[in-house]
DNA sequence: CTCATTTGACTTTCTTTGACTTTCGCCCTT
DNA sequence: AAGGGCGAAAGTCAAAGAAAGTCAAATGAG
């Protein structure tokens, strides 16, 4: 099988992943590196970084801009993991509520940061006049469990 | 992480102000000595000394002209009173998240904490079709703040 | 043909720069 | 002593520059 470039800068960002947990890249320069345009690294990046894969990109634009890729780690048995699953569809309350409850039971989060989170997703928080409190509450929940998956060293 | 100039003069004046409550800096010195123009410093004082951030900033022009900032200080409970008031108007992220940051200097947070709301309330969590995102923001940070004027005593 | 990759035009965000404005203290004149 | 002018600050604002992001059309591989 024969590379394309996409798979070439895959697997350089992979290998420079190698010795650290993250990385900090600058687009222009690897896209000047590996001779293609710049958008070509937010193509790798989409593909091939994903949270479903184990990581996160973060970025900031203009001046000192940068893109920074980690890998996170699910220790916990792929709940984590499966909890993401969960988040694909919409969540009610109820649902989402035991989620986290479960999350603190494993110390996946304290008692208090268990309760901030659960106001944060409650009626009164994310009441508004179009129905799409469930989206909103699934979508808010993926990135609680995205940010704790960073922090599973 | 490659910073820029901004970064650099943001790091300065923040060192500064470790000692002691307030600094009175000289802009024309200060934009010499990090070789940029002056107008930069109001840049960076503009959008890192702002009082969603905690300073206050005070001039004086013409001939004995002068620029002071200062953390400023008051009690909690008046704190998270004005926060309360500040989310009865739609927050953008960047506002919310320095309100949150405040918050966690004020011990009102732990660190962990801040983060995952800053993760509830951030672009991805509150990505909807509709542009509601500041409402929906403020509305969450609003539950949060009585949730912690709740435990305040 | 279909799906993945490549490309490039256009957008958004953040920073840097500079021309122009406002304010203030000092000194000079009357 | 009062007023006016000068120069030395600081302030404002918008344009230019420097990243990164988006999206869809074109191309290519199987």
């Amino acid at each position: 099988m024969n590379k394309s470039v996409s798979d070439i800068i895959e697997e350089f960002i992979m290998s420079s992943l190698d010795d650290d947990s993250f990385i900090e890249l600058s687009r222009n320069d690897l896209a000047k590196f590996f001779a293609c345009v710049p958008s070509q690294i937010n193509y790798v990046l989409n593909t091939r970084f994903t949270i479903n894969r184990g990581f996160v990109v973060e970025s900031q634009r203009g001046g000192a801009g940068y893109i920074k890729v980690s890998r996170v780690k699910d220790n916990d048995d792929n709940f984590l993991k499966n909890a993401l699953d969960l988040c694909a569809t919409p969540l009610n309350l109820t649902d989402a509520n035991q989620l986290l409850t479960q999350m603190a039971e494993r110390k996946l989060l304290t008692a208090n940061e268990c309760e901030l989170i659960k106001t944060t997703i409650s009626a009164k928080a994310l009441n508004n006049p179009i129905n799409i409190d469930n989206n909103i509450r699934s979508n808010i929940l993926k990135q609680v469990i995205i940010k704790l998956m960073q922090k599973q060293k």
